[in-house]
DNA sequence: TTGCGTGCAAACGGTTTGCAGGAAC
DNA sequence: GTTCCTGCAAACCGTTTGCACGCAA
């Protein structure tokens, strides 16, 4: 419904890959998904209508997707690690310590970041899922 | 020899945390460290003079240092966390996805993300130890 | 003497791996 | 039928915790 998966089914299949259940179930469980998913998330979604699939084969599962780079891994620093659809494109999200409140942040504000970054450090960014803790305004008060 | 140790001595015995040779060599293997240090490297250097250090305690002292402000975590995304020395001043980091290499990035170049944040979204970003993956120049040819 | 800090060992939680059986082709 | 993929179980690795002893104050 988000994406025609078709075309990821025929991808998947000209790369020689097989077309399992479980690579459906876990590729149908990221591109469900509105934010960053947990390995743990995407596998107790998959257990819902799959009972008998195992945490390990979500992990190699999605280390394929990565490798095909049809999911985009996240490392948010909090000792483990998150997946979203890499179709979704960019998205970047203010979170505030206290509230939890998320806040959408246009792609815009990092552009000046990430040319300063190129120019004077030679780094070429990566801000495709870019998170910055903080404080809102509610909050702030 | 990097910071007068004493005035530390003093500031742990002040707030009544006692001065054990454990926490004086950790604290000195993150000082003599020129850049992140990790928990493990810390321990090893540290059982090079007192060969009957347990891991748990190089654990134990730096999560106390880090409560004090004398040390600052950071999460690089490798699995394992480092540590550096809190007064060698603010920073943070450039993270190649490919090679591993870090790079230190001055404060003042988020400073203007900081203030649009701030203007734009009325979010008071905390930006005390960012971390950016990308590609270094190296790894960009 | 008091109780904080330590070493030890075991547990923990997320992730990875070896293997034999089973499914996709 | 061949090969890839899976479930299972166990290993793994960084980190945390419970406990009794020992040392700083």
């Amino acid at each position: 419904m988000l994406v025609k998966e078709a075309s990821v089914e025929e991808s998947l299949r000209a790369k020689g890959y097989r077309l399992t259940p479980q690579r459906m179930m876990v590729l149908a469980a990221v591109q469900a998904s509105e934010d960053h998913i947990s390995v743990e998330e995407i596998y107790s979604q998959v257990c819902g209508r799959y009972p008998h699939v195992d945490i390990s084969t979500v992990y190699r599962t999605l280390e394929l997707l990565e490798r095909l780079e049809l999911v985009t891994r996240a490392d948010l620093g909090e000792g483990r690690v998150r997946y979203h659809w890499a179709e979704k494109g960019r998205h970047h999200h203010l979170v505030c310590q206290k509230c939890g409140r998320i806040i959408e942040l246009d792609d815009m504000a990092l552009a000046p970041l990430k040319t300063n970054l190129r120019k004077d450090y030679s780094f070429r960014a990566n801000l495709d899922h870019f998170v910055i803790f903080g404080r809102c305004d509610a909050c702030e008060a």
